[in-house]
DNA sequence: GATAAATACGATAAAATTTATCGTATTTAT
DNA sequence: ATAAATACGATAAATTTTATCGTATTTATC
């Protein structure tokens, strides 16, 4: 309940990884992977999709890499899980699709939860859980 | 992603069910599931965990039933959800176990996320999320 | 131009977790 | 005794998460 799943961790490891080395040097998946012996091929799929949402940068090709493109303070944390999982939802009932269960009489404070859950993490920034 | 369970939300539909009835009258686990169609014997589970935790009081017997015992405004949402789960950790590295990632560099700022979620949720009671 | 090393990505397999069911024991009013 | 309820361990089914596979594309270097 309430985890944060290895896609996601995989990328924060990433990100923290790249913001300790220059501005300008490329990092590798396999470099991150190696060091932190983690699976190379899921770990790019994260760095894949950052670099979708703009928040890294890639360059192709045989010397080629990634690195931190964004103001990861411009970032708030529900952002950063959105962009990576979608909408973030306590129970999938909003986002997808009606209540399963007929007449569900907790729908409204399941809904105050989330809306809680959501508004902690838009007051968190990319920048400070990295740094 | 930070899911929800229906183990919870079972709870919780049963507690806002019997919130809406008499005091002294008892509700059953056939008559709850039968009114959501939720499976009865998994409501049970968590009803019974509810009433271990002494959040309701179980009567045995032909004419038995549950009703609520614990004043739900004592009782926080992050504490409820660990009598129903266990400790509440967005991440197992805390309390099951050490990192699995070898010189995983994130663990702090997970952590951080982790209390910040934590912390929210004990501003929360369930009286207010069934009420 | 061939090669090697990197990203990109869809499809599938394996593992883990969540959800549900089964079977049986116990309690208690009638 | 019986019937209707809670209690609970064991197991099965379903779903989700995690990992791997295979292939395509890009690009610096020789
Ligand atoms: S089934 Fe949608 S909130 Fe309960
Ligand atoms: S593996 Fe424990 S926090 Fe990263």
């Amino acid at each position: 309940m309430l985890k944060i799943t290895r896609k996601v961790e995989y990328a924060l490891i990433a990100l923290k990884h790249m913001q300790t080395k220059e501005d300008e040097s490329l990092t590798t998946a396999k470099e991150i992977a190696y060091q932190y012996n983690v699976p190379q091929q899921l770990l790019a799929k994260s760095l894949q999709q950052m670099s979708k949402n703009h928040i890294i940068e890639a360059t192709k090709g045989i010397n080629g890499g990634y690195r931190i493109k964004a103001n990861l303070n411009g970032i708030s944390l529900k952002d950063f899980f959105e962009k990576l999982e979608g909408p973030l939802g306590v129970m999938d009932c909003y986002f997808d699709s009606e209540c399963q269960i007929s007449g569900c009489n907790v729908k409204a404070p399941i809904e105050r939860i989330n809306d809680n859950i959501r508004k902690m993490l838009s007051t968190m920034t990319l920048e400070e859980v990295t740094q």
